[in-house]
RNA sequence: GGCCCGUUCGUCUAUCGGCUAGGACGCCAGGUUUUCAUCCUGGUAAGAGGGGUUCGAUUCCCCUACGGGCUACCA
């Protein structure tokens, strides 16, 4: 309990950050924060051919606009920087020197070429090739090679990459927090390339590397690298380090059909599979984002976090403080999720709820021309009468026109339904009851028109379907005399007016 | 194919050997709203299969099946 925790997010820029990643960030994040510990970001980009322009600063808007602070990154330099693998490539060729001296590594010379040959060769046989004990003697490196002509080669300029030597008969233990304690053989491991031919080192090197120097105490990642968990905790044996501690994320899987929740899937079924919309560079093919999709952050973090944990009680909405008060890495689930697009429509919903009228008005203004001239406020207290209706900003429109013009058609089926032969004669009446009211406040307007109701002994509905379908135009929307009193006495006589005329 | 991880309603999940298996989404029905929606109430629906261990297994162990991941000089 001495020393602070310290975990990290490290994706690689290789494109916009997929709902996956988001989540991954988001455990790493709650877990931090819950104890009281720091929160960094680490681009990996050793692949400089998989590199893709914009996608370091959309990961960086996308945590933000998810409210996943960066406590140390590369917007955010901290003492451990530089937070980019691009910049720290001097670096890791030292560690993997070392690795060599102590015969931890080696260096090997097999182009792709004859290591794909090998492999075909195996696959007829119906076995696998893997680089490791039982053939390493049989390959190009310096196990079979001379020293000097090891030299010699490099002094050539051949190129070459530089594999962990994995022993070929131990049982490893490792320890997962999610999963418990994992035996596996090295004699079926490989002997994984550390350093490319490049220069530069692979994920396995510069992720142990950079875990160490930056003293990360809590690996939390995807289920995907618990293959690797291996390799990577040998790496840390063999540079003598301590190891921090595992947890394997269980995946995101597709809504529908086989397999993890890929990029892709978002087009084909028709939800968003990222936080923020993303601009492909190349293509200009525009993928859609939870944000211009009309979610809230905060219901998609929610909706996201429940993918995989949860607390143990019947409590499901939680904001991200109190997501953090009660995240427990240990209540995180060992199975695969399968994304369901429909429940966080429900999340956002609950969301709407709780979000201010003023907040809500200004977004909903600033998203429709037609509301450019109207007052905040009145735009405000329209939205507080439908939005329990609501599950995006884009409902409101459909759900509070008639509160800023009058309709402009009536539809027919409600019409027929509550229009009939003698209600414009009712109507005409009723115009002339309320020219002689103020419009104080709703509670006049209701008083008054049900006793003139009652007074003329007819139903109810006679009188307020027709007056409904004349403000609104159909039979739909809040309570009557809330829309008459929004709209005032001069409006909601004109619109009684025109239907009368129009009907 | 090999290695690793997993398996409770259609979906997300609770249960840490005692269960009439709970909640949420979805779906269906009823009620409220003299409109529509919201909302409320109710209903629907699950322990992959087979062996053990145990007084008792959804829970522990093994096998099979199924699902997932990895198997690149990608992360």
């Amino acid at each position: 309990m001495n020393t602070k925790v310290r975990v990290r997010f490290a994706p690689s820029p290789t494109g916009p950050l997929h709902i996956g990643g988001v989540r991954t960030a988001l455990f790493n994040y709650l877990f931090a924060k819950k104890n009281n510990g720091d929160f960094i970001l680490r681009i990996e980009d050793t692949d400089q051919n998989r590199y893709v322009e914009g996608a370091e600063n959309y990961i960086i808007n996308s945590l933000q606009w998810c409210g996943i602070t960066i406590d140390e990154g590369p917007n955010k330099p901290g003492k451990y920087g530089p937070y980019k693998q691009s910049e720290r490539k001097d670096i890791y060729k030292q560690y993997v020197d070392t690795l060599i001296k102590t015969n931890h590594a080696y260096i090997a010379f097999d182009d792709a070429e004859t290591l794909n040959l090998e492999r075909k060769k195996y696959e007829q046989k119906g076995e696998t090739f893997i680089y490791n004990w039982h053939n390493r003697l049989q390959m190009t490196n310096a196990l079979t090679l001379s020293a000097n002509e090891v030299q010699q080669k490099i002094e050539n300029g051949d190129p070459y990459v530089i594999r962990f030597k994995n022993p070929e008969n131990e049982t490893l233990h490792l320890k997962d927090i999610i999963r418990g304690t994992i035996k596996i053989d090295t004699k079926v491991l490989d002997d994984k390339i550390l350093f490319k031919s490049d220069g530069m080192p692979t994920y396995h090197l510069a992720n142990i590397v950079d875990d160490h120097l930056m003293k990360i105490t809590h690996v939390i990642r995807g289920e995907e690298w618990l293959p690797s968990l291996a390799l990577h905790k040998q790496l840390y044996d063999a540079f003598g380090w301590e190891t921090p501690q595992f947890a394997h994320l269980p995946l995101i899987l597709k809504p529908t059909g086989k397999g993890k929740l890929s990029k892709r899937d978002g087009e084909k079924l028709g939800f968003p599979v990222f936080p923020l919309q993303w601009e492909d560079p190349k293509t200009k093919t525009i993928a859609k984002g939870y944000k211009e999709d009309g979610y809230f952050n905060d219901a998609l973090i929610n909706f996201l976090a429940f993918l995989g944990w949860n607390p143990g009680t019947e409590q499901e909405v939680f904001d991200l403080p109190s997501l953090i008060a009660t995240f427990d890495l240990n209540k995180v689930n060992k199975s695969g999720a399968r994304f369901d697009p429909e429940k966080i429509k429900w999340f956002n919903h609950q969301y709407m709820q709780t979000k201010n009228d003023d907040l809500l008005a200004k977004a909903f203004k600033s998203s429709k021309i037609e509301l450019q001239e109207i007052d905040t406020n009145y735009i405000a207290m329209s939205i507080a009468l439908v939005k329990e209706r609501a599950t995006f900003i884009s409902d409101l429109w459909p759900l509070t026109h008639y509160f800023f013009k009058a309709p402009t058609s009536f539809d027919e089926k409600a019409t027929k339904k509550a229009w009939k032969e003698d209600t414009s004669t009712l109507i005409v009446e009723l115009i002339s009851q309320l020219e002689n009211l103020d419009f104080e406040n709703k509670t006049a307007i209701e008083s008054n028109v049900k006793a003139w109701i009652n007074s003329k002994n007819i139903g109810f509905g006679k009188v307020m379907m027709p007056l409904r379908l004349a403000l609104v135009g159909a039979l739909q929307g809040p309570d009557v005399y809330d829309i008459m009193f929004m709209i005032g006495k001069n409006e909601t006589l004109s619109r009684l007016k025109t239907a009368v005329n129009k009907l």
